[in-house]
Parts: structure tokens; sequence; C-alpha cells
DNA sequence: TAGCCGTGGTT
DNA sequence: TAACCAAGGCT
């Protein structure tokens, strides 16, 4: 829940979740499309599909436990490289490196003097990282939480909060007189008439009820047919819509989402 | 690897 | 106020 996502915004949803599903096989049990329900407006809602996918790998392959290594976390649909460190390390104690986009920028600017990381993570980076990280496990896990934290809190994307960085003395972006950013342009999001947008609409509507939703429901969200065709084919391709007799749509019910 | 995948708060 | 950006993953 939390990949591109605030805390914030993330909490008050997780807490339903656990309420609602304590356990992967609880979740396991359940319609990947009640997990797209209970997602509501978390945003890129595959992850509820990817989430539910999991819980099921759990379920049938470790007795609805989860994986307590790096190795196997990778495995599981949604988790990455980043998602699968975070785990072992948080939770399960291994000594690993984690690297999100907060730290990504801390090391950034510590350690390359620059004011944010590139547009996409390098080998290099990931190197560095590593090697910043301490021997023993325990020291491990608090120094990737508290560099998280440093970036989250701190070294912010925005406004850094130089003043009050613990590390401001021994930054090479602070050094170097805080120049601004050289590198790469960075990408920037449309939003407007986007497919990310009409795909949001689509299925916004068909969470919103408990009855399969007639095409016509749909079709009324775009004028452009085009477009509109691409995006609920892509849904449907997604394993997030599920195409019914008669015209209609709905969350998928089935088991067996891609 | 670059492009794609949502949403809403912050600056 | 329009951009920016957030505990990324997948193809």
């Amino acid at each position: 829940m939390l990949q591109q996502t605030p805390v914030a915004r993330v909490a008050p949803v997780w807490h339903e979740w656990l309420a609602r599903w304590p356990t992967p096989t609880d979740l396991a049990a359940d319609a990947p499309g009640e997990a797209v329900r209970a997602w509501g407006r978390l945003g890129y809602p595959r992850r509820a599909l990817r989430l539910h996918a999991a819980a099921v790998a759990m379920t049938e392959h470790q007795a609805g436990t989860v994986p307590s290594t790096e190795t196997e976390l990778l495995a599981l649909p949604g988790v990455g490289t980043y998602t699968a460190a975070a785990v072992a390390t948080f939770a399960f104690g291994e000594r690993t490196t984690v690297v999100d986009t907060n730290v990504r920028r801390v090391l950034a600017r510590v350690i390359s003097g620059e004011e944010y990381a590139a547009p996409s993570p390098t080998r290099a980076e990931l190197t560095v990282a590593a090697g910043l990280v301490p021997l023993d496990a325990v020291e491990a896990r608090t120094w990737s939480v508290a560099v998280m934290e440093l970036g989250a809190l701190v070294c912010s994307a925005r406004s850094p909060r130089c003043s009050e960085c613990p590390v401001a003395d021994l930054c090479a972006w602070q050094l170097a007189g805080r120049p601004s950013y050289q590198g790469p342009a960075r990408k920037g999001q449309a939003w407007e008439g986007t497919d990310r947008q009409l795909r949001g609409a689509l299925l916004a509507v068909l969470r919103a009820s408990d009855v399969p939703v007639p095409r016509s429901s749909l079709e009324a969200l775009s004028d452009n047919e085009i477009q509109r065709e691409r995006c609920l084919d892509s849904l449907v391709a997604d394993g997030l819509v599920e195409p019914l007799s008669r015209d209609r749509y709905q969350l998928p019910a089935s088991r067996e989402a891609s």
C-alpha cells in the first residue's frame, strides 16, 4: 500500500484491511474484486490485485505465513526490490540494503552532492547504498529506518530542512553550496485526458456498485470511443474488471486474477 | 530501460 | 494554482 503512496493516506485503509482480513488466508478466501473495492482511492489498483495474489500464494505454498527472507519475498506478486528488502529487514531482522525514494535522495545529497537522484536507480547507486549499511544486522535495520526517516522528515524533496539536519556538516550537497539539479530531466506525469484518468473513472463506477454495471453506464464517462474501449480492454486484461454476458461488467469475482 | 500504471495533499 | 511528488513494480 505504501508503494508510491504517502503514509497518511494509507493508514486508515490499512487498518480496515487488517480488521477485515487479519491473515493472508483470510484475504485469499475472498474474491480479488473485494480487495480492489476495499482498496478504495489509494491509486494504482493493480496493487490490490497483486496483494490478493500474494495472499493466495502464501496460503497455497506456505500455510498462510509470510516468507521471512528477502529472496522468498521477492517471488511474491507485487513485491519488488524495495518491498522485499524492507520487510526482510524491518519485520524479520535480515541484514539487507533498503533503497526507497527517500534513501536515494539522501544519498544523492550527502554522498554525491546533488540535489536529486537520477530519474531511475543506477547500479552504482545501489552499490553505494549497500556499502553504507552496517555489518551488524541490528545496526543495519536501524540504519535503514534512520535514513528513510531522515529523507521523509528532514531531507525532503521540495524544501529540505538543512538547518535541522544532523548530518549537514558532512553533507556533500550542503558543503557544495546546495547547487541545483543538473541531471537529466525528470518525468512529470500528465494527467488530464490520459488513459490513467479514464481507467480510474471506470473503476470508480464499478467499485461503487454492488451489482454488475451495464456498458452504457461506463460509456457515459467519455465521448472518446477509441480511448474508452482501449481502457476497458486494458482493465479486463489486467484482471481488474470482469466482463459478463449482456454487456455488463463487475469487479473480478473469479479466483484466478492475473 | 523507459513507459506505464492513480490519487490527493503540498508548495 | 499548476506542478510536484509520494515506503515502486512490471513489462
